[in-house]
DNA sequence: CGACTTTGACCCGCGC
DNA sequence: GCGCGGGTCAAAGTCG
């Protein structure tokens, strides 16, 4: 049904900054549109947010650009070649594989699995903004260019989707997440049952 | 009791 | 070829 490869015509990646950059006088205090509180646009989505659980008011406070790349830390798609991943041979999922076995050798497999990824930079108090869907935290790991990146994996069953939040060094405030590859159901049954799909996310 | 978070270790890719 | 940095795993601990 929803086309498996419906990012083709998504960006691979976003940047969704608060409204004034470079903040002014008065900063904007763009706080994180609060996706309805939890209630992930049921069905009637209009504006083709990349996060499929939002419903992005208007560009009043947010901007989507698209950027060749680079915006938190190695989001730079080595290759160039961004999409591809879900149509590889074989190892279509292999880090997300990899926990059915235990053996080291299929950790090779791990890496190299490119999904489109979506980089939203917000204004934000709270790490993990609320989008509608249900992440477990997986890692976190202090790096250069962010302070600790924290790496969140939605929680639904045959979901491989992976966010990664971390907030900048300059600007605590400043959260970027970055969303890596497509929701296989709708947030409003992240839960489990996979009944009403809404939209194919991406 | 189950789900989730934390944290250290491990592995891989890339640059030098 | 080596070292560094980044990303992921898995065990242990915590919370609801």
């Amino acid at each position: 049904m929803e086309g498996s490869d419906q990012g083709v015509g998504v960006p691979s990646f976003y940047v969704l900054e608060v409204n004034p950059p470079p903040l002014p006088t008065q900063m904007q205090e763009v706080e994180f549109p609060q996706p309805v509180e939890h209630v992930p646009t049921h069905g009637g989505r209009a504006n083709p947010s990349p996060i499929s659980g939002y419903s992005f008011q208007n560009s009043a406070d947010f901007s989507i650009s698209e950027k060749p790349q680079e915006v938190g830390t190695s989001l730079e798609p080595k290759d160039g070649n961004d999409q591809i991943i879900s149509s590889s041979k074989d190892g279509a999922n292999s880090w997300w594989k990899r926990s059915a076995t235990t053996e080291k050798s299929k950790m090779k497999v791990r890496r190299k699995m490119r999904e489109p990824r979506f980089c939203f930079q917000t204004r934000s108090d709270v790490d993990v903004l609320d989008d509608g869907y249900k992440w477990r935290k997986y890692g976190q790991k202090v790096v250069k260019n962010s302070l600790h990146p924290s790496y969140y994996r939605c929680t639904h069953t045959n979901c491989r989707v992976k966010k990664r939040v971390e907030r900048l060094s300059e600007d605590c405030r400043m959260v970027i997440t970055t969303y890596e590859g497509r929701h296989t159901h709708s947030p409003c049954d992240d839960t489990n049952s996979s009944e009403h799909n809404c939209f194919s996310s991406f």
